[in-house]
DNA sequence: AATGAATGAGCTTTCATTCAT
DNA sequence: TATGAATGAAAGCTCATTCAT
């Protein structure tokens, strides 16, 4: 490696640096309590050094969004690509879902605030990004759709819409969980859901394979603690 | 009246007026952008005055959310007690959901800066207050449901988890519908979430009935912009 | 007065009160390292008051510039009303000016500061009230020459450009006497100024009248420190 | 030349490339708003750099201000020294003066600046150079004159008074002149101001050779825009 | 009760200076 | 010697809150 590459490297660690610093302290106090000071004193530097890397808090914040948001895409991505068939698809894109809610379940109050924000900035910047994220995942989720039609698993249904809707619901239901308090289990309320679509959405072929399984799981619910 | 009543009721009044002049700046601005003197001429009346009806920006912020919320819960009330049959109940609801996010579209970001905000707040007040109306909320969906289970209309499925499902479903779909610019109707969304589930749930004797109908809407989805 | 009258006078008098602060402070640090708490201190107000009464601390700046400027204008003008002739206006001219200059001596780095500013600053806010300025006493200048003249009291010369040179020859003879550490009298630096100017604009009339006390004066000089 | 006399030169010179190169960042900024980091890269070296040749901004400052007046007494001794009667030695030395201000107009800002500095500045670091520049000027003034009285060109006129007020005079007209935003000619202004002064100090010998020109210029004054 | 002038804690951001390399 | 990443003191300005009227 180059010796302009190798401070390239450095520069770039120490921006990841304190970006996971900032994740803490934006998700502990929210965007506006959380003070430059704070986040220095997270990533054990000078509050002027963050500056030398983002120019201003809400570069800063936007950056966090980035790193995490640019993690679950990578995730699901891999998600998909690690399966053929449209079903295992569909069960590693929810694994990898709760699986990375669960893991960042303290920040959400960032994504929270991040889409209020995006949603009140006058300039696209915010939610563009939003957008974009939300477009690629919209993506994976249709072509899973298509395929499941494809191989007349799914009853005929528009996936593009099916794949906005999923995603909605896929955030409410984590959006609800945490304002519960996280008193149930995600992954249960996410095969839950799965269950009730599903439910509505396969095919005969597919649904007699599984009949009984999700009429167990929708006769017991999530709500109950112990799991099986 | 008594002289001490008709004080109250019109020191109420003004409280009335404040609320619904903050929910304007509120969601314009966020809540730390807000500023009390922007409030205080929006509501036309001099800064101090603000003070006399609520001791911090914090509670007139609360307030504000209390006030919404008070009449969403009392519009969805009125909805289920105005018919008698569940799916009458069942779409008088979703009305009722649509008819309010789609007014109060533009306070979104409050919504979300609040969830933010009670996620985490040291004193679970803010908490308190989004959990007492989820409950009340889950109480109406679980009724409905138990009824169109007692009807034999629904599978047999676990009403509590399923009105906590519903519940997020409905957040996320407002959530996306938002964060999508609007470009879509939120009623169709609904509606074709319907669709999804209730294709699922319902038994054949209600299904038969409105099959096609379902079999199209799923078709069709919800993102083609003239709707019929 | 009025309730409004009565406020505004007040309002207006406050104003003045951190203008005559914000002079010393100014003075004695500069614009730079004067800071608003310095002055807040000194006009015994919070920082945050200034600010109700001048935007930025530029605006101070420049409302000290006007405050003083205003004060030499009023002087200067008045000092040519109250005379008829124009040899006693000149006199009273460079009385004014003299008298001004000594009794703001300590604030001439203001004036220097202010000078740089202007020339610098993008906007011509400043150099506009510079040169408004210094209109109004170019043409205080001119007309007292073009009296001499009509009376035959000076020789043909451009009154203007004179004007021009008597103003720069004002400023230039105080700069020199400010940085000379005020080592002699600023009254005879400026009487000796006109006795070489005046030596060579006066008539013949005239200069037989004063040709003794002029010679004398041109011998003498100002630097000698025991004036007559 | 030993080896250290040859670093030495060098370090030199890379101390007058910085002098120069901060000159100007210091004229278009101003001695506060002009950034080591602006002057490093104007210079093209690094930020630290700068602080192997200097140990502060101020002194920077300083140096760049010694640097200006070392040139333009230079060409003011040179100027004397290259005439031999007085009457070329003082037009010598008004030519010297206007070419070394229009040369460095755009750095008046600085004088000014400088000025305001030292009479601000605790110590008299900035004010005694100031006063050995000006010691310096008004000497050779003092000479010119003694020698213009010695030939009988000259009244009887206290030539050391007469030098202080001259260099007053001409500091004035350059301040105008930048403050009127070079409107006219600055030599035309400085020569109205010889024809002014010279009409009044002049002996009757030297008048009526020079008294016609004298008289031209004095009634053409020096704002048209068309000089001859 | 209603007001808005006054306040000052507290914020982000800047930048001269240092110092390890 | 030359550098520029790191620093933290410092300053302008904001705004929730108070309180005299």
């Amino acid at each position: 490696m180059s010796r302009n590459k190798i401070e390239e490297s450095l520069r770039s660690e120490k921006k990841m640096s304190i970006i996971q610093c900032a994740i803490g302290v934006f998700a502990e106090k929210g965007f506006y309590s959380a003070k430059m000071q704070d986040i220095a004193e997270a990533a054990m530097i000078g509050k002027g050094t963050i500056y030398e890397y983002f120019s201003t808090k809400e570069e800063l914040f936007l950056a966090v969004y980035d790193y995490w948001m640019d993690d679950y895409e990578m995730a699901m991505e891999q998600a998909v690509e690690s399966h053929f068939d449209p079903v295992s698809k569909a069960d590693a894109l929810i694994d990898t879902t709760v699986d990375f809610y669960e893991k960042h379940a303290e920040y959400a109050s960032i994504l929270l605030e991040f889409w209020a924000h995006a949603l009140r900035s006058k300039d696209d910047h915010f939610l563009d990004r939003i957008r974009s994220m939300k477009k690629k995942l919209e993506l994976i989720g249709k072509e899973v759709t298509q395929q499941m039609q494809k191989l007349k698993l799914f009853k005929s249904v528009d996936s593009a819409s099916f794949s906005v809707l999923e995603l909605g619901i896929s955030d409410g239901i984590f959006l609800q969980w945490i304002l519960d308090g996280k008193s149930y289990s995600l992954r249960e309320a996410y095969k839950f859901r799965q269950s009730v679509i599903g439910s509505g959405l396969m095919m005969p072929a597919l649904k007699l394979l599984v009949a009984d399984k999700i009429e167990k799981k929708l006769k017991k619910g999530f709500l109950s603690s112990n799991q099986s």
